[in-house]
DNA sequence: CTTTCTGTGTAATATTATCTAACATCTATT
DNA sequence: AATAGATGTTAGATAATATTACACAGAAAG
């Protein structure tokens, strides 16, 4: 079983994640709504979260207390998956991304980063596998 | 953090280690009622289980196979937690302990492997940390 | 061979956790 | 002041889990 597929099992309901994370359940259902996660569900249509849901949502938390909003956010987490096969979802944000020029993502990106200092809340680096980290 | 406190986080709800473990719910329960895993509870006593537990859930199921039952699978844990620190409850099985030398619990547990063969269940081997590289 | 015990299946009922949807609230922007 | 974005809150419905009791098959003991 490869690494990738481990980290992608879906194991945790979102009571747990709200732990983990420190996000409220609609804080967490309002991203899934607005594409930054895509959580498996139950055949009882409960959401189940992988670990790289749950590293994402940190990235989105900290993105969140940089000031960044949903479309930012959008644009950061999409750029940090580069190589990914075309499907029926993914084309829509490839043809977003013709629209603009790197020059102008770069722009926005570092318009929006430097738009509220968000009075430093600790440690902004990205982290991208805190959670593997934390465990084991 | 410590890593064996990491190891030690009530994650996963009883649905997840069916899965993970290949247990039914009853079995679960069961093993919990003859006191082989102790997992945590949520605030609505729903059991909440930790990297550890299903460890200690996937040895039990492969010592089952081996035709062990509860008490000698009982033996078997308890002589793998050598050190551990007095409470309550653990002053228990030690007494239980000083009732039976090193010799007699040997030969307890030649006895009980040796029982029946259980038709090769395949790598009876002990799994004690299988979990924790299955992820990582 | 019958009886007893062990481990597990199954069903009923109660409670907890999560879901969706709607409306409220707060802050920043226009 | 008005609007939009992000989150809080509430209500009602459904899913997941808990507990308990009874059933049952196979092993153990007589």
């Amino acid at each position: 079983m490869s690494d990738d597929l481990r980290r992608n099992m879906a194991l945790f309901p979102i009571g747990i994640v709200m732990k983990l994370t420190d996000l409220t359940a609609r804080q967490i259902r309002y991203y899934e709504q607005n594409d930054l996660i895509q959580p498996a569900r139950t055949e009882g249509k409960q959401r189940l979260f992988s670990f790289n849901d749950v590293d994402r949502l940190l990235e989105i938390k900290a993105l969140i207390e940089k000031g960044l909003n949903i479309a930012g956010i959008k644009q950061v987490l999409q750029m940090q998956e580069p190589a990914m096969e075309q499907t029926e979802i993914s084309t829509t944000s490839e043809e977003k991304r013709k629209d603009m020029s790197d020059k102008e993502l770069h722009q926005l990106l570092r318009q929006q980063i430097m738009y509220r200092d968000a009075s430093r809340h600790g440690e902004g680096a990205l982290i991208r596998g805190e959670l593997s980290r934390f465990f084991h």
